[in-house]
DNA sequence: CAATTTCGTTAACAATTTGGTAATTGCCTG
DNA sequence: CAGGCAATTACCAAATTGTTAACGAAATTG
């Protein structure tokens, strides 16, 4: 989930779709909509979205017949459901969490807890893999295994050679002045003289073997790929 | 989650406790209770549960507090917190899963929607961690018989170095911190040397005869097939 | 319940790796 | 060609980990 999480919205009234959709995208979700249950099945096979809603009373399947559908394919055994269904339908409630979903959120909501309740969602999911992972062409920075990739060979660095390359790799193409350097690799109280950062470049340049650092002569350095 | 799962109530209304409690005890969970906030963290160290559910409106301290504090120690990780409040009280919905609380669920609630929403939860648990016995290679690593299997022999390793070996394993690749290490296998409130972790992986490194712990300087370890 | 073994921990020291500096060289620019 | 900056190199100091041995606590056994 480092980029947007994709998020299918299903609901046959398009209040109900335009009202959550515009709040979840104002979070930064990337926002797919069907409008029945057909529709929702099929957006889902094309989509794979991260997370989808899914309104219990819906034409030709209800949400709980879609969940039942999704649950019983590997390939959602990982995606978020949660049901969306009229106040105190106490029955359907039950259906729903039954049939596989993840939660349940009762008409009318407030988007504020709409939005909260999804992000809860995703906090438990990605709990362990934080995606600490960047890529850049064939080049892949992995610190949660602490690897450097590039063209299917792992190199190891070293903790400050990593971490420094990892902040410039960060932002591909900014240009990172020494100070920001400093202050980022090493901490605002640690006091090194200048030379000892090129000396670093060095050695990341030296094991990488290839150019993916640019010198800005007077300024910094920056990635490049 | 092989035997019953323990699950603790915290809330100042022994009718609400009492209730709640029943279902779930019926439905073959192992319940413990407590009537404030003070005495929802006691019991939540005295007994581990897997859940908690919290109401928001407590003496002493408040479940978002109680909710914050456990989230901050690394041992309550994988519990769930269910947060439990007045209809419509939006703010503290919000606050709630906010401060990392899996579900929320709002009073008055039949007993028969909460235990769905609580076997919700505890199926998505499920799926990750249910890695009772984990393989790697011609290496299995057996919890459920305390047993490391290596090309078809058994080893055996005293109950450190089998968590030891066990955490690292269960997350092939990853790199984890001396101090995530220390949190896991030890817990936070016990302090240890810094030669202790160093030692029991000289140790686990020696039975099995196999390289398959890496070291990364001045982070962790990593298991590496 | 004493004897014995096994565990977990620590301390001390060795080995290794890493980080930082200084001195030198090289390169671009005006 | 001089001045300013970066690249290199080699070296040393500091930090980190590996290894061993030893000791008390806990568990096992007869």
């Amino acid at each position: 989930m480092n980029q947007k999480a994709k998020i299918l919205i299903a609901d046959d009234e398009p209040d109900i779709l335009e009202i959550i959709g515009f709040n979840l995208e104002k979070e930064g979700y990337k926002v797919y909509t069907a409008k029945d249950g057909r529709q929702a099945l099929e957006a889902a096979e094309l989509y794979q979205p991260d997370l989808i809603i899914l309104d219990v009373m819906m034409p030709y399947k209800s949400g709980i017949e879609v969940c039942n559908t999704l649950r019983s394919q590997h390939e959602y055994n990982d995606t978020l459901i949660v049901m969306l269904t009229a106040l105190n339908d106490e029955s359907n409630h039950i259906k729903g969490l039954d049939s596989g979903a993840d939660d349940y959120i009762s008409k009318p909501i407030s988007p504020k807890v709409l939005v909260s309740r999804i992000s809860a969602l995703f906090r438990r999911l990605q709990k362990d893999d934080n995606q600490k992972v960047l890529k850049a062409g064939n080049m892949t920075i992995d610190s949660i295994r602490f690897v450097v990739t590039l063209e299917n060979e792992e190199l190891i660095l070293a903790k400050k050679e990593f971490e420094l390359l990892h902040l410039l790799a960060s932002k591909p193409g900014r240009v990172f002045l020494r100070n920001e350097i400093l202050s980022m690799v090493w901490g605002n109280d640690v006091i090194v003289g200048d030379r000892t950062i090129d000396v670093h470049i060095r050695k990341i340049r030296q094991k990488l073997g290839v150019d993916c650092i640019t010198t800005v002569k007077g300024v910094g350095y920056k990635f490049d790929w």
